[in-house]
Parts: structure tokens; sequence; C-alpha cells
RNA sequence: GCGGAGUUAGUUUAGCUCGGUAUGACGUCAGCUUCCCAAGCUGAAGGCCGCGGGUUCGAAUCCCGCACUCCGCACCA
């Protein structure tokens, strides 16, 4: 399926849309998720606890979305998530003032310089726009957090533009009470807020997005014990480690990948595996994903080494997760700005913990998930199908009357009453049967329940496939293992 | 943020050139049919035509501004 057909079914069948919409002066990059939206979310979310989180026996925190000035400052954000930028007096044109001066005069000057470094740099090589030729503006810093102001006093602080920082601040105390011991994961799902210039493209790029982040905390000198590889060797990775987009892709195993000299380490190899395994899980199509490492101009200012999972959906590559390894950067900046500790023992040995991140966008992965998963059915009319994963899918049964008449509405009525607490179920009895078969198609539903006059008679249902459309008898006493059964996460 | 295209019911769409408050389809709801795979019959609801201003006796239609959506550029910590 494509991007359009994606929106058109988020928009028809309650899974997502545009936030505040009645409204004119609604802004850009805010979406919000529908009722079947929020079933897949929550879903999703689930999944990934218990491929990663609990398969890791990871920790999971749940932190402040508005972070004091202090943490952006210890994090580096206040100075580099900040662009310098510059505009055009004529023609509006506003241009990364760093990289305009490099790339018309091949003068550089580094990103964090001070505005007046800038500024002196375009008049000395008499930089013009390259578009119009007008002058240049006086260079500003344009940083992509959001300042609020707390209290009446209107303090300064930040909606956080990453989750994990939390999770560093809160290192010393998770570690001590929670009696850590190195490696370590801790994870966390929460909003996210980054003001980007032009938002675009639905969930793919919002100003309020959701994260999924990991952030294992590691021996620096113990990269390759990984003590639980051995459970990912021979898990498939999709590699891309040469720069350019149409470079190479190996499919390796991860133990290869690491005696190849692929990824850095074990403890590397390791995440990713447990990440190509869960994604495996959410039906997206892993053939079209790939691990691209990036080069040393397209990582973040804090990582070392990164590598991005990214999947082919129809606008082209999308980066689903950011694989950062991120040294001590944040918790050796978090120890200077409060002056608390963050060393802690590994053994006899005390040690600044390295970070390797797993940080996930869980909008980007949901648009992924559903647009990999929608197809029309060439062979039965073209139907719409939605072949969600039976324990992602927001409905997971839908329960149907065939007619409403001799009793058959009270009959489905009453099962509806007994397994709606156990999954997600739907009544309906309104409509041609076969419609309310195809309206269950749409949201992804894996299975529907019929109640016919058998039913009254021997006690028995029919159930419905939604891939096959297959229907087979089965007592009413059965349902709820079935179900159970197939919608069961794997 | 720059340039381009667009915005009409839940979705999709006609009407805009040549101003007179809007068309069809699908969907939804109620009833009939009682039929196990959409598009059968009857009926209904649903739009101040993105928002604001201007021109006009009168604006979906013409003009201006803004917002949003998509595409290209830039941006993506």
């Amino acid at each position: 399926m494509n991007y359009d057909g994606v929106v058109k079914l988020a928009l028809e069948r309650g899974f997502y849309f545009p936030s505040c919409e009645v409204y004119g002066d609604a802004q850009a990059g805010f979406w919000e998720y529908g009722p079947s939206g929020v079933s897949l979310k929550n879903k999703f979310v689930e999944l990934w606890r218990r491929e990663l989180i609990r398969r890791d026996a990871m920790m999971e925190i749940d932190g402040s979305q508005i972070m004091s000035g202090s943490v952006f400052e210890a994090s580096g954000h206040l100075a580099s998530f900040a662009d310098p930028i510059t505009r055009c007096e004529k023609c509006g044109l506003t241009v990364r003032a760093d990289k305009a001066i490099e790339e018309i005069s091949n003068v550089v000057i580094p990103e964090s310089a001070e505005p007046a470094e800038f500024d002196a740099a375009i008049a000395e090589n008499g930089i013009r726009c390259p578009k119009c030729g007008g002058q240049f503006s006086a260079t500003e810093r344009f940083n992509m957090m959001f300042r609020v102001g707390i209290g009446p006093e209107q303090k300064a602080a930040y909606l956080r533009p990453e989750t994990c920082q939390s999770i560093f601040v809160d290192f010393p105390r998770l570690f001590k009470s929670m009696r850590g011991r190195l490696p370590v994961g801790v994870g966390q799902i929460g909003k996210s807020f980054r003001n980007e210039i032009a938002p675009r493209q639905g969930l793919l790029r919002l100003r309020e997005f959701y994260q999924a982040e990991i952030e294992v905390f590691c021996n620096p000198g113990k990269l390759d014990d990984a003590p639980n590889f051995a459970e990912v060797e021979n898990t498939m990775l999709n590699l891309q480690v040469a720069d350019g987009d149409d470079a190479a892709i190996q499919t390796v195993s991860c133990s290869d990948a690491v005696q190849a000299g692929l990824l850095p380490s074990r403890l590397v190899a390791y995440y990713l595996g447990l990440l190509a395994e869960f994604y495996e899980k959410t039906g997206i199509d892993m053939s079209k994903s790939r691990f691209r490492k990036l080069g040393q101009k397209e990582k973040a200012f804090y990582a070392e080494v990164a590598f991005d999972f990214e999947v082919e959906v129809s606008t082209g590559w999308l980066e689903l997760v950011a694989c950062n390894y991120r040294s001590g950067h944040d918790l050796s900046g978090h120890a200077k700005q409060s002056g608390e500790k963050f060393e802690v023992m590994d053994g006899e040995q005390k040690v600044l913990p390295h970070v390797f991140e797993i940080s996930m966008g869980i909008d980007r992965s949901l648009y992924t998930i559903l647009e990999h998963s929608l197809s029309h059915d060439a062979e039965h009319d073209d139907r719409t199908v939605l072949s969600l994963r039976p324990y992602l899918a927001p409905v997971h049964v839908g329960v149907l009357s065939l007619v409403k008449k001799d009793g058959l509405r009270e009959k489905t009525d009453e099962i509806y009453r007994t397994i709606r607490r156990k999954c997600d179920a739907f009544l309906d009895h309104s409509g041609a049967i076969g419609r309310r078969y195809r309206r269950l198609d749409e949201v992804g539903a894996p299975f529907a329940i019929t109640v016919d006059h058998q039913t009254l008679q021997d006690q028995t249902v029919t159930i419905r496939r939604r891939d096959s459309m297959e229907q087979s008898r089965i007592p009413i006493s059965e349902i709820d293992g079935v179900i159970a059964e197939h919608i069961a996460y794997p």
C-alpha cells in the first residue's frame, strides 16, 4: 500500500487524524490516535516490553516530560541542538549558516561557533544568497527544543527532545535502589517534543511524538562479554556499512557480523539482534529493512558509532530506530553539571558506564506496520485487508449475528458479553453479513464469530479467518480457548 | 522557512473559466429482506464549500491575508 492509502484508512477507521482539526489555528506536526490506533499502539508497546525489556531483564521508568535547563546544559542540547541560521533579506531563504559558508566558500566553521563568527565569515567571503544574490541577515540560533515557563516567575524549563535524559539523570538512584549490575538496560516509553521547522507526512515527522528508548549501561572494557549473546548468534541482520544510500547490503548473522568486524562489539550485535527479532514479530517486511551505519557527518553530536534501523516504505527509506553508542558522553556530562557521582562498581572495578542506545520511534513504526500490512485482495472483489499479526490487531474478534431475529441477536449478545473482557471483541448486528466481514478485514480483525440458527440447536458457532476467509464450526465453550491461543504474543 | 500544487459531508468527488448557499458515489443510521462473504428494496441523517477579510444586491466560484495537507529544496539534534 502507499502513503495515501494508509492515510485514507487511518481517517476512515479511526487509526489517526490531525489534532485540533476543527480549529483554524491548529498547528502542523500534531496528530492524534483514535480508538483503533490506540489499540494497535498499546499492543505494539506490549510486544516491545516482552521482546526487549523483559527478555533482557531491563528496568522500565516513566519520567517527566518537562525537564530543567541544567539537564540540557549537561546533555549538550542547549548548545548543540540549536542550529545557526541566517536568512536572505531579499527572498527570505533560510539556511544553516555553517553549511552555506562551507558550500559556497569552502571555509569550515564549527556548528558550535558564536553567531558573530558566522557573520564575519559571511562578510569576509562575500557570501550572498545562492538563489537571488541577496544579503544574509545576522546569524541567529534556532533551538529545536520547546521552552516552557514554570510557575508565576516563568522559570525556564524545556519539553524533553528525547526521553532518554531522564534515564541518565535517574541512573545513580536506579542502579542503587534496583540493585543494578552492568550491563543493564533501562527503557522508557513516552512523548518527546521537537520544534521541527517543517513537519510533514503525518506520523512520520511530528513535533510531539512517542519514543520507546532503551539505554544500555555497560562497562566500556567489557563490550565483548555480552552474556546472552548466544541467543542471537544466528539471528540475521541486513547490514549496510559502506557510505551511500545505494551501498551494498549484506545479510549476515550476528556472530558473523562481529567476526567480520562489521559491528564493533558483541554487545552492539546482541542488541541489534534483539531489535531485529522484535521487528520481525511486528509483521514488518524485514526483507525491506537495513541497519545502516551512519557516516561521520550524519551522526548525532553525542554518538560515537551509530546504526539506523531503516525500513523501505512507499515514500522511501524511513528511519525507525537510531542505535547510538553514546560512550560516556551523557553520564560524564551529568556528573560534571550536577556534582553527583555516576560511577558504579562492576565487580572490583569502579567505572563510569558507557551507554548504548536503542531509540525507537513508535509513531513511525506504527505507520510502517500499517503500510506493510495493508493490501487489496484482487481475488475477492478487491477487498481491503489489514493483515496485522493477531496479537497486534485493534480488534481481535468480531461477534456477529447472521440475522437479528429468532433469538440470534440475544444469543450473540450473550457470547459477546462472555468474551469481551478476555480480548478485544466487537459486536455487530447490522447489515449484510459479508459487509460486516469486510469491515472487520479493514481494521485487521483476524477472526469473526457468527451466530446462526444451528447455534441455538447445538451450541456451536462459525469462526471465520481474515486471511484465508475460511470458516469452521466450533462449540461456544471453545471460543475462549481458540481465540486466546491465536492472539497470544509469540 | 523558500518555491509549487491543493483544501467542497466519515471517505471520494462535480460545480469554480462565465458569481445566485452545492452534485454523484461509497460509507453511516433506521426499517424490510433472514440471505455466510461488499455494492437488493424503502427511508433518513450528514456540508454556514479550511479560517478571516474585501469586492458585490448576492461569493464554493473573483481579490487579499492566514492555517493546514502534499511535492521539491532546506532542516531532521
